[in-house]
RNA sequence: GCCUGGGUAGCUCAGUCGGUAGAGCAACGCACUCGUAAUGCGUAGGUCGUGAGUUCGAUUCUCAUCCCAGGCUCCA
């Protein structure tokens, strides 16, 4: 007999050779059923391994993330078995669990693609496999015998060999784990496959699957190697989850800002302009130009000084600041004038240098803020383009902070209470915040200014209470940052707000002031943008409120719709009285029947409908129907008028101050 | 840039095994004048992304090219 310790400090007692699948069974049937692995002593294991005396065992069930990451390992198992089998001698190389799914790179023989009809297929064979229930049996075994074992399997020989040259990286570990001793896993005689495990005890425990999407992906995501073929899927404990799961893809496909876009008649991407150019709309243009009002109002009130600088300039300013040796591939090329090579500028920050080296500069100015909303073209390759997400002209909150090295943490505490309040203002509330360090292989300045600058930057973090992450080596080349991401309504994360100390401009400029001591000094620059880039953050904002924008930012306020065209003289004056409180207004009159007219309302997420009819005519009052709210009648048009710029007033107020 | 799909009416899509195309919604017209999410009837709308090739004939097959989607890579 043996004796374990559950995860609660009791204790069971076995017979020798007892597994955790043993031992599930003997706390309940329901356990022993959605048991997929065990943990053992700190490390995840198979149901079916033996357990030792003393250990310490708990299991782990298909509804939690542990779970299922064992599920969908194993699910991608039974995948590269079925490419195997559909395809024979197909290569295969990794294929980890991801976040709600799983994927496998595949080499097909002869260089063949998978479509997606091929996908079906797959799925099917899949289905044959689970339905076969063949056991996982776990085998362990020097790097010799793997070598051995995988000799036709040259993308998993690379990996033994690369993890005993000891320069594995975290996928490879996924597959043969500490590199002195291999373990794989076989389904059956045809198919085993190198692997650290644990997997479910049988093919039978999986099924709730589904393949997605077939894709190419360079093998170990490098663009140079050859492309595999990859297969995504998702894979959960059961067909209610896996349903839920696809349902939820569903939905946040329907707030997709393209699709949005199209249907609120907001922008649009005309072919005949180019990939990632956008035309704004009347509608989504009213958006945007509040949106730029405010944030230039709270840049003025934030002591800001706007500039303007041209969309062209000589390249020779690019050589100046670097970004031609740098970025190159990512500038729209060049364009042979008489006097020079012109380009189209890919950031703003060069030309804020010339305007402070326009003139000699004392401490006194310092800092110095410069802002501009400023348009800038860049070649994003055309696999990258998404929407208003990637697109290759965009124009920045850009601001360019000239300060002294003593100002750099008051000012990066400042701007972080600049940014928090800009992002509550347009409804966000949930931040992370990341501080990249150097680069040890591309940098610029010395490591005493980088170690000074991380400095301030952590402490500006710190002084706000903020938790923040790091991310080493993940600096521009220029200088540490800090990263803010918002998280939307429906719970993604998107990085918008930048704050990047730069110590290259400021030496290739050689930019100078005049301190105190009346010698001359080198300031630091600060690059900050607030939204990151206006189209963006207005793709973040249409998704996150699924193109129903608070009132303060809806094109179309409030529409007044009369019950019948004997209603429209007063629809009108209602309108005028409306606008003359500054609201955007419009009204429909009654060709159609009224619910329908509503509903077309509803459709374009008007904040307000108004109705009118003999009642209110009689009363000079509106019947109110808000965008999800109820129906109220006998509203006087001065009430909903106060109402309405209230509601306004308020979130701008709150905006301002927030 | 690479892999896999796709581009047909304003939108969503069907279709043509090669003989110049159809639905729903939207638009327009007429009737209806209606109290809170789809009134009825009718009309119009497409060189089937673009260019070339094969063919008696191409929206359909081939090639090129542009654009879009999902990935990979990249993102100052």
């Amino acid at each position: 007999m043996i004796t374990v310790q559950l995860p609660d400090g009791s204790e069971r007692s076995l017979p020798a050779g007892a597994t955790a699948l043993d031992l599930a069974g003997t706390i309940g049937r329901g356990l022993a059923k959605a048991s997929v692995a065990a943990v053992v002593n700190g490390t995840a294991t198979d149901l079916t391994a033996a357990l030792n005396d003393g250990d310490h065992v708990s299991i782990v069930t298909d509804n939690t993330d542990d779970g299922r990451h064992v599920l969908r390992h194993s699910t991608a198992h039974v995948l590269a078995q079925a490419v195997t089998r559909l395809f024979p001698g197909t290569k295969f190389s990794v294929g980890p669990a991801i976040e709600h799914g799983f994927y496998y790179d595949f080499d097909l023989p002869d260089g063949r693609t998978l479509s997606d009809d091929d996908l079906r297929a797959i799925e099917a064979e899949m289905k044959a496999i689970v339905s076969a229930d063949q056991p996982f049996i776990r085998s362990e075994m020097s790097p010799d015998e793997a070598l051995q074992l995988f000799a036709d399997q040259p993308y998993k020989c690379e990996i033994i060999n690369r993890v005993r040259a000891a320069s594995g990286d975290s996928l490879d570990a996924a597959e043969v784990g500490r590199g002195d001793v291999i373990s794989a896993y076989r389904n059956s005689d045809a198919f085993v496959d190198m692997c650290v495990g644990p997997h479910v005890p049988s093919t039978g425990r999986l099924g709730y699957f589904a393949l997605q999407r077939v894709s190419g992906a360079h093998w170990r995501g490098d663009e140079g190697a050859r492309m595999l073929q990859r297969v995504y899927g998702t894979a959960w404990e059961s067909k209610s989850a896996l349903d839920e799961h696809l349902t939820r893809l569903e939905q946040a496909a329907a707030r997709d800002h393209r699709r949005l876009a199209i249907d609120l008649d907001l922008l649009s991407f005309p072919s005949e302009i180019g990939g990632g150019l956008a035309v704004w709309h009347p509608k989504g243009a009213i958006v945007r130009r509040i949106m730029e009002d405010y944030s230039r109002l709270r840049h003025e009130r934030g002591g800001y000084q706007f500039v303007y600088t041209p969309h062209l300039t000589k390249g020779t300013l690019f050589e100046t600041s670097g970004h031609l040796d740098y970025y190159a591939d990512g500038m729209y090329p060049p364009m042979e004038m008489d006097n020079g090579t012109y380009y189209m500028k890919p950031m703003n920050c060069p030309m804020h240098c010339l305007i402070y080296a326009s003139r000699q500069r004392s401490y006194r100015e310092l800092p110095l803020r410069l802002f501009e909303l400023g348009t800038v073209y860049r070649y994003e390759r055309a696999g990258a383009l998404h929407g208003l997400m990637r697109i290759r002209g965009f124009t920045q909150d850009d601001s360019h902070i000239f300060c002294t090295e003593e100002q750099l943490a008051d000012e990066v505490a400042s701007l972080l209470d600049f940014v928090l309040s800009v992002l509550r203002a347009f409804g966000f509330d949930d931040f992370t915040f990341n501080l990249s360090t150097k680069d040890p292989n591309k940098y610029v300045g010395t490591d005493d200014i980088w170690e000074r600058a991380t400095e301030a930057l952590r402490e500006a973090l710190e002084r706000h209470g903020l938790e923040y992450g790091i991310k080493e080596g993940d600096a521009a080349f220029y200088g540490p940052k800090i990263d803010i991401d918002v998280r939307d309504a429906i719970g993604r994360s998107w990085q918008l707000s930048t704050i990047q100390a730069d110590f290259n401009n400021p030496q290739r400029f050689d930019l100078e002031y005049v301190g105190s001591d009346n010698n001359r000094h080198r300031p630091i620059m600060l690059h900050r943008a607030l939204f990151g880039s206006v189209e963006r953050f207005f793709g973040v904002l249409l998704e996150h409120y699924a193109g129903a924008f608070p009132t303060w930012l809806a094109p179309l306020q409030v529409r007044v719709l009369p019950v019948s065209s004997a209603h429209e003289e007063y629809a009108a004056k209602v309108v005028e009285q409306l606008r003359a409180a500054g609201a955007r207004v419009d009204s429909v009159g009654a060709d159609d029947g009224l619910g329908r007219r509503i509903r077309a309302a509803k459709l374009e997420k008007v904040p307000y409908v108004l109705v009118v009819g003999d009642d209110d005519v009689a009363a000079a009052t509106v019947g109110v129907n808000p965008r999800g709210g109820e129906v109220e009648r006998n509203v006087t048009v001065d009430a909903f008028i106060k109402r309405l710029t209230a509601e306004i007033d308020e979130s701008t107020r709150r905006a301002l101050n927030a």
